[in-house]
RNA sequence: ACAU
DNA sequence: TGATGT
C-alpha cells in the first residue's frame, strides 16, 4: 500500500485537490459529511476530481460518470470498497424503448451492502467514496425517488426523454428520438414517469428540472405552441395520450423541482450540455 | 426575471 | 448563439 502523493476533498469546506494531508484535514475538520480520498499520484487526484461530482456540475448523483469514478477509485489505493454493487451497474442500461425494464424498487438502505462509505476523521488511505445515499443526503435531496430529464438536439429537433432511479442510477425508461420540443420531453418524462408508476403499483417522488413541465401537469394541458403537422405528428400522438391520461387518472405522487443550481444535473440528464 |  | 415556456 504506497503511500498517497495527493488528495481530493469533494466535499468540505473548499473541495479541490491537496498534496498535503494536513490541509485535507482542515479542509473536513468541523464540516459533517466530508468526503475525500487519497491518490497515489497528483494526476490521479485531479482526474478524479475533475470527474468528482461536486467538482461537475453536469455530473448526476447517479450519473455513469460517477459511478466510473467510483469504481476507479476502488482499483485505487484504497481498500474498503470491496466491490461496490453501485459499480456493477455500469453501462447497463436498459435497452428498452417502452418502460418495458424493471426497476428494482427496494427500501432505501442508508449505506448499501457492500457499499463506498464516507468516514469523516478516517486516515488518509481509507477509502472515502459515497454511496449514492449519503451523497443525496449531502446534497439534500430525498434518494428514494425517480428522476427525469429531456434532451433536445435542436428546439425543436429530435427529442428524447428518460427516468432513472435515484437509488442506483439506473434507466426505469427512455423514449425517442421524436420531433419536439425541450417542454414538450420534460413533460412527456413526468407523464411517462406517473403512468408507469401506476402501471406498477408504487408512488415515489418524481423529480423535475423543468418548471414549466411541472406547471403543464399540473394544469394536465401541454400548452406547447409547436405546430401538429405532418413533422410533429409522433409527438403530438404522445402529448394527447398524455393529457389524456392525467384527465382520466388520480395520483398523488409528489413531483419535486430539482434544484439543479444547488445539486448540479438532474441525475437523469443526458450530459450533452 | 425564472426554469430549461 | 438560438429556441421553448411561465
Ligand atoms: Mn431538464
Ligand atoms: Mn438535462
Amino acid at each position: 500500500m504506497a503511500k498517497n502523493k495527493a488528495y481530493v476533498v469533494f466535499a468540505g469546506h473548499s473541495p479541490g485537490v491537496y498534496t498535503d494531508w494536513e490541509d485535507v484535514l482542515d479542509e473536513t475538520k468541523g464540516f459533517s459529511g466530508a468526503v475525500y480520498k487519497g491518490y497515489q499520484t497528483l494526476e490521479e487526484a485531479k482526474a478524479a476530481y475533475r470527474n468528482g461530482m461536486l467538482a461537475a456540475p453536469k455530473m448526476g448523483v447517479n450519473s455513469p460518470n460517477y459511478k466510473q469514478t467510483n469504481s476507479s477509485m476502488s482499483n485505487g489505493s484504497a481498500t474498503g470498497t470491496g466491490g461496490s454493487a453501485q459499480g456493477k451497474h455500469i453501462g447497463d442500461a436498459n435497452a428498452g424503448t417502452k418502460p418495458t425494464s424493471g426497476p428494482k424498487l427496494r427500501p432505501l438502505a442508508d449505506d448499501p451492502k457492500g457499499g463506498a462509505k464516507s468516514v469523516q476523521g478516517s486516515g488518509p488511505s481509507e477509502l472515502k467514496s459515497v454511496s449514492p445515499a449519503k451523497l443525496a443526503l449531502l446534497k439534500g435531496f430525498d434518494i428514494n425517488s425517480w428522476s427525469v430529464d429531456a434532451a433536445c438536439s435542436g428546439n425543436p429537433g429530435p427529442m428524447e426523454y428518460r427516468g432513472v432511479d435515484n437509488r442506483t442510477g439506473q434507466e426505469l425508461f427512455r423514449i425517442g428520438p421524436v420531433r419536439g420540443t425541450n417542454n414538450i420531453g420534460e413533460f412527456l418524462a413526468i407523464v411517462h414517469a406517473l403512468a408507469f408508476q401506476q402501471k406498477l403499483g408504487v408512488s415515489i417522488p418524481i423529480y423535475s428540472d423543468s418548471v414549466n413541465a411541472m406547471g403543464w401537469v399540473k394544469a394536465k394541458n401541454a400548452r406547447t405552441k409547436l405546430p401538429n403537422t405532418a413533422n410533429t405528428k409522433i409527438v403530438w400522438e404522445l402529448i394527447n395520450r398524455a393529457t389524456t391520461w392525467l384527465q382520466n387518472n388520480n395520483y398523488n405522487t409528489k413531483i419535486l423541482k430539482w434544484d439543479t443550481t444547488k445539486w448540479g444535473e438532474n441525475p437523469a440528464d443526458f450530459g450533452r450540455k
